[in-house]
RNA sequence: CGGGGCGUAGCUCAGUCUGGUUAGAGCGCCUGGUUUGGGACCAGGAGGUCGCUAGUUCGAAUCUAGUCGCCCCGACCA
């Protein structure tokens, strides 16, 4: 039997923290020898490393295949005009990576026209335009572990946000509604399967599904400050939602006595800070009234062809933000802010001093688009659409409408620390980073319409596929795992995606009474099926020790010739602090039961 | 793409402001010895296009210009 010698291994741990590393997964996976980077977001991984990435791979490819999804390959390079087709060449932007034809600017280059995959829809909706043309062939879930490429403006954080990365990505197709919602679940499901199994502590949350399109959307979530992502958590758990996406309770109206609109002069004071310090009020007290205007791109072509772009006024307390998902979902078309001469036209002042109540004699034709949390103000203060002046006292319905055409009361914000849940609860949102590790979306049929991919139904009739599609970011498991689990020391593997389970660490590798027990022990375990590293180096003890908790193996068995002289090797989880002293000849199974009773975990 | 920082040994860094021996230290690595249960010690040694290019100068790691790369903040992010 082959033995997995630590001495024979390639296992650079180092002492030192390398001054790149940032988060503590990052600072870990290169200190416990797990990856090694080549260029910005482009990383080796090393032995141990990808023993666990395999473990990751593996847990995620048994619960698709318990979920009934069918595992195929799909190529890395692909035909840009099949990216053409759905329009997506212009949504991905740089982030699309192209082949550079031999000659510069030769497009004749087969090179030009191909571009390396940043995710498998086109790809595999073509599979599905050719073969499942039969509602009898429905439903389908094909999947597959592959590797893609994005254009990264700004790789980070390790492994977390990188150009090439591992991901499961599968796809469903139905032939109805009901069908999608069947399939879905079952993916949501399976996620929640694979992200227990791999020991994360994760939540799930309600979704914007982006520029992907589609309907209704899940992400899987890690909680921790490593994360470059924000979630609404309600304080008892009943909500989570991305603040992409997130809701809250409507904030009560205020029901002071209204005062009476003042003119006051504010020469130079724009910003909400600026303002609220000269008028001695807080930001919760300001109307920030925001100008915006349909986008000139592609996505409004056939409006803007017909009519002027519209304008939009927004209207939001100052001390919130404006949410561009919700307030484009609301305004029925793609904003961007105004350019400064539409404001000025608009208003007849200068940038920074915008306000509601006369934009209603305006040359300008515009909706007005008042957050909900701003119909319920009293006594505000805001712009008062001359240079240099604001107004205090400023009442929703009486000094600007609320109703009416081109009026709506809506939810355009984004929802802050503090904001209620939208169940009714009463309970607090709180706002938290996270890592985001899975993402299941219910696309409907953009990408069958797109590409054609229909299929004959019951009826005799060409319907297009509904689809669904399910991604799940396999080194960011490994990456949140270590961020769940670590501690000053090191990692600190779950049991079910260690790189090994066991780590033998033989004390003396001189003497042979040492050796020989640490290979006993080592080929039962090896017997019982279980993953074992032997660290078999003729180094000191405290250095092997302080390489074992770096490297996290959730179980450790020391073998030395002091503890040999009393007949017992020891036994320590790499999650608690206590030593058991064990007779060799129990330990294997004593070791497999803690295997075994941590593995679901 | 905007702002900031950094490129000197496998790793962490000093030296650069104020140009001038043969470019240094610690860790790691090799040899020998002493040690040996929580990152030992002694002695000897290997390892460098000072990111790259051009310039200034008698002389450049050091000054100038350009360029490439990496990290952080922001923008962006199926």
């Amino acid at each position: 039997m082959r033995f997995m010698r630590w001495s024979r291994y390639l296992i650079p741990t180092t002492k030192e923290v390398p001054k790149d590393a940032v988060v503590a997964s990052h600072q870990l996976m290169l200190r416990a020898g797990l990856i090694r980077q080549l260029a910005a977001g482009i990383y080796s991984y090393l032995p141990l490393g990808y023993r666990a990435l395999r473990k990751v791979e593996r847990i995620v490819r048994e619960e698709m295949d318990r979920a009934g999804a069918i595992e195929l390959h799909m190529p890395v390079m692909h035909p840009i005009e099949l990216w053409q087709q759905t329009g997506r060449t212009q949504a991905m932007g740089d982030v699309l990576l192209k082949l550079r034809p031999v000659k510069d600017g030769d497009e004749s280059d087969w090179r030009a026209q191909t571009v390396l995959g940043p995710t498998h829809e086109e790809p595999v909706t073509e599979i599905a335009r050719a073969y499942l043309n039969s509602y009898k062939l429905l439903p389908v879930n094909l999947y597959q572990i592959q590797v893609k490429f994005r254009g990264e403006a700004r790789p980070k954080s390790g492994v977390l946000r990188t150009r090439e990365f591992l991901m499961k990505d599968a796809y469903s197709f139905d032939r109805d509604k009901a069908g999608l919602d069947a399939s879905y679940q079952k993916m949501y499901d399976a996620y929640c399967r694979i992200f227990s199994r791999c020991g994360l502590p994760y939540i799930v949350c309600e979704a914007e599904s982006g520029p992907i399109g589609g309907d209704a959307s899940h992400e899987f979530m890690v909680l921790t400050d490593a994360g470059e992502d924000f979630v609404a958590v309600s304080e008892n758990g009943d909500y989570a939602a991305n603040t992409e996406r997130a809701t809250c309770a409507p904030l009560p109206q205020d029901e002071s006595l209204m005062q009476e609109m003042k003119e006051v002069h504010t020469p130079g004071q724009r910003t909400i800070e600026e303002v609220c310090a000269f008028l001695k009020t807080k930001p919760a007290q300001m109307i920030k009234t925001l100008v915006y205007a349909e986008t000139s791109k592609s996505q409004n072509v056939e409006k803007s062809k017909s009519e002027a772009p519209g304008v939009f006024v927004v209207l939001v307390r100052g001390d919130h933000e404006v949410n561009e998902n919700k307030l484009n979902r609301v305004a029925g078309t793609r904003l961007e802010l105004a350019p400064p001469e539409t404001i000025r036209k608009l208003t007849g002042a200068e940038v920074g001093f915008a306000g509601p109540h006369t934009l209603g004699k305006s040359v300008v034709a515009h909706t007005l688009i008042v957050d909900q949390a701003v119909a319920v103000m009293r006594n505000a203060a805001t712009g008062a659409n001359k240079t240099d002046y604001h107004v205090t006292g400023i009442n929703p319905g009486r000094d600007f409408p609320l109703t009416g055409d081109h009026v709506t009361v809506a939810d355009v914000r984004t929802v802050i620390d503090g904001d209620l849940s939208p169940t009714g609860s009463g309970s607090p949102i709180r706002i938290k980073k996270a890592i985001e590790i899975g993402h299941v979306f219910k696309l409907g049929t953009k990408y069958s319409d797109a590409m054609k991919a229909t299929f004959l139904d019951s009826d005799g009739k060409p319907k297009p596929l509904i689809m669904g599609c399910y991604g799940i970011g396999l080194n960011r498991i490994m990456a949140a795992a270590i961020e769940a689990h670590h501690d000053e020391t090191g990692i600190i593997w779950p049991t079910s995606i260690a790189p090994f389970a066991v780590l033998i660490v033989a004390l003396d590798p001189r003497e042979k009474d040492v050796m020989d027990t640490a290979e006993k022990i080592y080929n039962e375990l090896t017997a019982a099926g279980i993953d074992v590293l032997f660290d078999d180096r003729d180094e000191r003890a405290g250095f092997k020790f302080k390489d074992a908790d770096l490297i996290g193996i959730p179980v450790r068995i020391t073998v030395g010739r002091k503890a040999l002289a009393e007949g017992v090797v020891e036994l320590k989880e790499r999650a608690k602090g206590e030593v058991e002293k064990v007779g060799p000849e129990e330990v294997v199974s004593r070791a497999v039961a803690l295997i075994l009773g941590t593995m679901s975990k």
